[in-house]
RNA sequence: GCGGGAGUAGCUCAAUUGGUAGAGCGACAGCCUUCCAAGCUGUAGGUUGCGGGUUCGAGACCCGUCUCCCGCUCCA
């Protein structure tokens, strides 16, 4: 049941301005989306909560903007120019996709088992020099020497072996013949390793000490389902903390709980979210967990904490071979600081709150039944805060409505309507998840008092003009996300 | 990439066995003046995803192709 409402956000969020599919005049491309009028209001109120959360609460992390384009030697240190190609087969009679270095190991494996070290060892070491070798046919052609089966199907009906590299790759330099290739970066936590040590010069910090960056990242995914759930092109909201060695366990605790307490500041009912170690350890990784959200399609990462240990900044202390140390007061010696890294994709939490706000009510009104859709997001992270509207489109209302929209508008996203039917103009509103809608009537011109209209409850309360101010900054602050993250 | 499902107006869907592409909603303009999408009048919007074939005639049948959704794999 929960799963068919994917479908119905996907088309609400097109249907009301907050998420396009990419080059639709063209047939779409996929995998890429783009953020439509309320969908970007959306999501810069959700990265100003986080660059806040991270810059504004934390004396020790300031931020960065890195360059999406790095020189390719980073990818090279960081390893991802050789991990991040995948080298795939599918097996043709199960359907099933698996990697072939994993599919060859896990043989070794069971040959070791089996007493068979010998081959086992044999095995590997082809493995090492075919990939070295960049030797596909001859990778395929170890798959069926070695009688490697698939675990499903039980043959060797293999494919072809393929690689599938996930940085897309492109040049820099006008002449193309002599342009080196360049990479549009997969992860925006290079970019800040780079500016380790400008950043710790320039902002007189002191291990333990952090960097956050809102940026765009890319990878070339082989099979990018699920909407904006995982994208070709998606924005990665991520805080490198460098420090000392020695306390990595003390802080990967120490950021696994306050990010999850950031998520219940945010609302997310506790029983949609759960924290999972990870069994199996990217190449960087000393210890890793995820935060998952409870998706219409199952449990999926939206952040990710990571211990990565001094990997990254050694990595590119010795590709560069420029000096990359950190003197401690404190210690009173020179070390290279090891990373707890917290990674957030944003527009994976676009879509949980989404997914979250998505509501759909029936309700019993004078003996029909009718259907109510909104969005209950957090007037903090709504896209428009409240609408003006004049009750009805004369008698001096809208001159009256606009004032008040014009007093109001440098303060708060607003906007203004006064066409068709007050009831229309409520539902319009509740589509797109404004929290507040303030009506103007008759009355209004007699005492300044204006009818304020509550999303959720459609309830309605009269207020007096003054107070729209005070009520309004009260309520669509961050603040009072950012009171609740317990720092 | 493989398997399954689907593409007709902005959205939801119609269109006898192959016979002139329609409706509701929405949008826009005007009227009405009303506190929860429901009144009246009018307007715009389409090469039926794209290309080819069969046919006197294709939205429908055949072939190809593209895209989207679901599953397998990976990650943020």
């Amino acid at each position: 049941m929960q799963t068919l409402m994917l479908p119905s956000i996907i088309s609400h969020a097109k249907e009301y301005g907050f998420i396009f599919p990419s080059s639709e005049m063209y047939d779409g491309l996929q995998a890429v989306y783009d953020y439509g009028q309320y969908g970007i209001a959306l999501k810069r109120n959700l990265q100003n909560l986080w660059w806040q959360t991270m810059t504004q609460l934390h004396s020790h992390i300031v931020g960065l903007d890195s360059a999406i384009l790095m020189h390719p030697a980073v990818w090279k240190a960081s390893g991802h120019v050789d991990s991040f190609a995948d080298l795939m087969v599918d097996n043709k009679d199960s359907k099933k996709r698996y990697r072939v270095d994993m599919l060859i190991e896990n043989h070794a494996e069971a040959l070791t088992a089996a007493g068979q070290e010998d081959e086992a060892k044999q095995l590997l070491a082809q493995l090492q020099s075919l990939l070295q070798k960049d030797d596909l046919v001859g990778l395929h052609t170890l798959l069926l020497e070695a009688a490697i089966t698939c675990p499903v199907a039980k043959t060797s009906h293999w494919t072809d072996v393929r690689k599938l590299n996930l940085m897309f790759a492109t040049k820099v330099g006008a002449i193309e013949s002599e342009a080196d290739t360049i990479y549009l970066r997969p992860e925006t936590a290079q970019g800040i390793y780079l500016n380790f040590l400008h950043v710790a010069h320039t902002a007189r910090m002191k291990v333990p000490f952090g960097i956050a960056q809102i940026g765009k990242a890319f990878r070339n995914e082989i099979v990018a389902r699920q909407f904006i759930f995982r994208m070709r092109e998606f924005e990665q909201m991520e805080m490198q903390f460098f420090i000392q060695p020695g306390t990595d366990k003390q802080w990967f605790d120490y950021w696994q709980n306050l990010r999850w307490q950031w998520y219940q500041a945010l609302g997310i009912p506790k029983e949609k979210l759960k924290i999972k170690p990870h069994d199996q350890l990217a190449h960087y990784a000393q210890a890793a967990v995820d935060i998952e959200y409870q998706f219409p399609f199952g449990y999926k990462e939206v952040e990710g904490i990571h211990a990565r240990g001094d990997f990254d900044l050694k990595r590119h202390a010795q590709a560069s071979r420029k000096k990359v140390q950190y003197f401690d007061p404190e210690l009173n010696q020179s070390y290279i600081p090891h990373v707890v890294e917290t990674s957030v994709g944003c527009d994976r939490l676009i879509l949980m709150l989404l997914c979250e706000a998505f509501t759909q009510e029936s309700q019993v009104e004078n003996g029909v039944s009718k259907e109510r859709t909104y969005l209950k997001l957090h007037p903090a992270l709504a896209p428009i805060k409240a609408a003006i509207f004049p009750l009805v489109k004369k008698d001096g209302l809208p001159a009256k409505a606009q004032q008040l929209f014009d007093a109001l508008k440098y303060d708060f996203a607003l906007t203004y309507e006064e066409n068709q039917s007050i009831g229309k103009r409520y539902t319009r509103q509740d589509l797109i998840g404004t929290p507040y809608c303030i009506t103007i009537d008759h009355q209004t011109l007699e005492d300044d008092t204006v009818t304020l209209r509550h999303r959720d409850s459609m309830a309605q309360e009269r207020v007096a003009i003054t107070s729209l101010q005070g009520f309004l900054t009260e309520t669509v602050s961050l603040k009072r996300i950012l009171q609740d993250c317990h720092v």
